[in-house]
DNA sequence: CTGAAAGCGCTAACAT
DNA sequence: ATGTTAGCGCTTTCAG
């Protein structure tokens, strides 16, 4: 039983009416007399027609389906953020092609290529860095983009997330008004601006209002895993550090869970604050004390922004960079 | 700066030759001079022509994209599923549109027929369950559908698991044979026939063998959410059970979580073992003893299964439902 | 090895 | 309110 291949033809055909007003029931347009409409759903229905999307975005530059880069799809920060984004999208009837790029700039670079041969509507980046290519890519394309959950070293892409500064200095001072002399910065590569510029100078300017001198030496640089983390355990007691701000939650998960089982205790005799309020952060036991992010806040309201710029809403660049308000959770990481 | 349109007339006309040949080239159809695929090519360098797959894939009928059903992207059982479904779709230059079906019967409807619609050239299908309309859905086209990690109630469809029975019958077996006179099985929703029959008449095979009654009371279903795990403990705490049998990953954190909380020994006075071997067996301490899957594969054996089936070669029904090896693998849940 | 031409299924002016 | 008619950008016979 072959799929019987019914068109929009088989249906005006059918319905003795032209293509055209097929296409304006379907699409909902209301110049249509109510009788002829009808006459129109009940063949439709009659034939389970079912209009081509693919047809339809070639005639009318249009896919209704945007591209989502996200840099791993198990990492819970991003997850999360996913959630929000699927949810405001399909709530604007668009689908979304999610591709994982590993955080690899060469994959990156090509999924987004391929996103855009797709014609993709717009485009939400997870991730924290924008290749020279890259931005070369989003430069030359008139599909709106936007970033999410990140600083992209990209002026020019709207964003949305929260005030990754002022939410480490919070962290940092906690932990220093906590009777700790000195602070650890524990983090994914530095070389994306949102660890290397943001949150560390969050963390510098906890020091200073402190009078704390910063040392590099307690800067711990890891690739931001779960595993770096546990990895790091014993050079980090080694350092003599006895509390410290994690830029990620898988990372502070893997710190905390190598501490419990080299035998120290958290957090009686070592202090951690993370950053994302993902669920691993109440997943480990202890819970671990964060930074919180309203996350899938985050990827919903990009993909409302990122709505409103495929709309063409691009007037109001008081909207462009959208920061929102984070907060700050104790659990038991910390001592009370 | 707008984004010029070039076609592939334009490279045609640029090169002087006919879009037909551009078509061959860009294709790799090697009946082409070497010459004039240079001459070609060359063109499509400095016009940095792009190809517009919505056209494509109207003149081909053929997309390269797959739909991929997922019931929650933050779920790290499907998250780890849909890594190797993604490895496999881009190594096979395939894209993924990714949907959440929150395991909502109307909603998976929806999705699923959305994807159609897209001219997606196959499916992978994560969920538990197909509904009559779905089932439906699914035998009146010929895109190919291969649902992932679990049974579906439809024999038609094929799929990549693992033999959930044997395993849960292992699992049951090993409590039991760690002196532990009753077992319970705490599940999700039963009216998955992976919970409902295949796991639970692995747990009643074990039972039978091991000359133990089977009690209904021992049954414990909720949604499988780590909530749902945590908020059960006191139950199935008053039930008098020392050792479980759980279903799901999340599921059986929240319990272990709750009964830590609680101030239960895990595993000195109560003892676990879980099914999925996501990362949250490994987050959670004490770490939770489970059955092993091989996550990864089951989504990239999928993914390859269903590039087969695109390719028409559905001759060979053996392949139609692979079943992987399970392991077991014992860490903190359960005594030594 | 290359070109001409007919669509793929739909939308969007433009008429009427 | 409805129909006619060009395309959208590409693939794919079919000729040559």
């Amino acid at each position: 039983m072959e799929k019987q291949s019914v068109t929009i033809y088989t249906v005006a055909r059918e319905a003795r009416v032209s293509m055209a007003t097929v296409s304006r029931v379907v699409n909902g347009n209301p110049n249509v007399k109510p009788e002829t409409r009808q006459k129109v759903l009940d063949v439709i229905k009659q034939l389970n027609y079912r209009p081509n999307a693919v047809a339809r975005g070639l005639a009318s530059k249009r896919t209704t389906t945007v591209g989502v880069v996200i840099p791993s799809i198990t990492d819970p920060y991003f997850a999360e953020l996913a959630l929000g984004i699927d949810d405001v999208a399909s709530m604007y009837k668009y689908n979304i092609i999610l591709t994982n790029s590993d955080s690899d700039d060469e994959k990156i670079l090509k999924v987004v290529r391929n996103l855009l041969a797709k014609q993709v509507d717009g485009i939400i980046f997870m991730g924290h860095d924008v290749s020279d290519d890259l931005r070369n890519e989003f430069e030359s394309t008139n599909t709106p983009v936007v970033v999410a959950g990140s600083i992209a070293n990209d002026d020019n892409l709207p964003s949305v997330r929260i005030d990754y500064r002022a939410a480490a200095k919070e962290a940092t001072e906690f932990l220093l008004t906590h009777g700790n002399q000195q602070v650890g910065y524990i983090t994914g590569p530095l070389r994306y601006s949102i660890n290397g510029t943001e949150r560390l100078n969050g963390y510098k300017d906890a020091l200073a209002d402190h009078n704390v001198k910063f040392e590099q030496s307690l800067v711990v640089e890891t690739d931001g895993s779960y595993q770096a983390g546990y990895a790091k355990t014993k050079d980090i007691i080694a350092n003599g550090l006895k509390a410290v701000y994690v830029t990620d939650d898988s990372l502070a998960a893997g710190l905390l869970n190598g501490l419990t089982d080299a035998g120290v205790n958290v957090p009686a005799d070592f202090e951690i604050v993370s950053s994302n309020d993902t669920n691993y952060t109440k997943l480990v036991r202890p819970m671990l004390t964060s930074i919180t992010q309203p996350l899938y806040d985050i990827g919903a309201i990009s993909m409302r922004l990122l709505t409103k710029l495929m709309d063409g809403d691009d007037n109001n660049d008081d909207e462009k960079n959208v920061i929102l308000d984070h907060g700050f959770v104790e659990r038991q990481s910390t001592r009370k």
